[in-house]
DNA sequence: CGATTTTGACCCGCGC
DNA sequence: GCGCGGGTCAAAATCG
């Protein structure tokens, strides 16, 4: 147990380094497939639970885009598609078994596009409108935050991307973790993470492995940016340190492409 | 020394 | 109204 939750961490980790560095560092030559030197993911979690209404999941159910007439997330799109044309063929979406009839609070627009820069030219291209997600802390907040208790869940405006393990995303900012949850249904542990790029800054990160395909990373994207993206990342930003000696311990694979999928939520 | 990671606890939104 | 589950905080430990 301890061995896989390590495993999962360092898998979580390794990605949204992997993410964030990308064309900064050449990948060490001993990172080649960090997941062929790990146990490979457990066989069968506890509960398998085919049927979880996963963000996911309704990721790949493909909504009317326009269903709520909105233009943000239009927007969004034609921005992250003007930002980085599509390098490659469309995600292999439909891995997955159809999904659960569609709750009716699933009524965000989806949309699918493709890699590396998104997250950033989404923030850029999006309006700085995303205040109460921001702040999310219950307890001892700065004068001036929203309390979350305004915020809204299904309110908050996600950017939801798929990460192949052999790949990685990439975006400039510099991550730092503060946070990890195991997600029901899904053996593996969910890692949040915040834009360390700048103090202040809104902009959250969650890595998962996707449960349906071990081999996929499940990245998502939440609040903006509220400062211009680093030209360099930062320095100890996405340093590695690996608690967990031996055999865990591992570099991070090379850069690739990743496939995207924004899923963006409106109010 | 500064920044990051880890981990348990707390808070709150949401579904029943 | 209650309970569950997800998201965040913060202290301690670790690393470059």
């Amino acid at each position: 147990m301890e061995e896989e939750r390590c495993f999962n961490n360092w898998d979580l980790d390794a990605v949204v380094r992997l993410a964030c560095r990308r064309r900064l560092s050449p990948p060490p030559s001993l990172v080649n497939d960090p997941f062929a030197s790990l146990p490979p993911p457990p066989p069968a979690a506890p509960n398998p639970a085919p049927e979880l209404g996963n963000e996911v999941e309704a990721g790949w159910r493909f909504p009317d885009l326009r269903a709520g007439g909105r233009q943000d997330g239009d927007e969004l799109l034609r921005a992250l598609l003007a930002a980085q044309p599509l390098p490659m063929a469309p995600p292999p979406l439909p891995t997955l078994p159809p999904p659960p009839p569609p709750p009716q609070q699933q009524q965000q627009p989806v949309v699918v596009v493709t890699p590396a820069e998104v997250p950033a030219q989404a923030r850029a291209a999006a309006p700085a409108s995303a205040p109460a997600r921001a702040q999310a802390s219950g307890r001892q907040m700065p004068s001036g935050t929203v309390p979350r208790s305004k915020r809204r869940k299904n309110q908050v405006k996600k950017v939801v991307c798929h990460v192949p393990a052999d790949g990685s995303s990439s975006d400039v900012w510099a991550w730092r973790k503060y946070g990890q949850k195991p997600i029901k249904g899904s053996p593996y542990p969910r890692g949040y993470y915040r834009c360390s790029s700048s103090k202040g800054c809104a902009a959250r990160k969650q890595v998962e492995r996707c449960r349906t395909d071990p081999n996929t990373f499940i990245l998502t994207y939440t609040g903006e940016h509220n400062h211009a993206a680093p030209t360099h990342r930062n320095s100890l930003a996405g340093t590695t340190r690996h608690k967990f000696p031996s055999s865990s311990s591992a570099a991070p694979p090379p850069p690739s492409l990743v496939v995207f999928e924004a899923l963006y939520l409106f109010p």
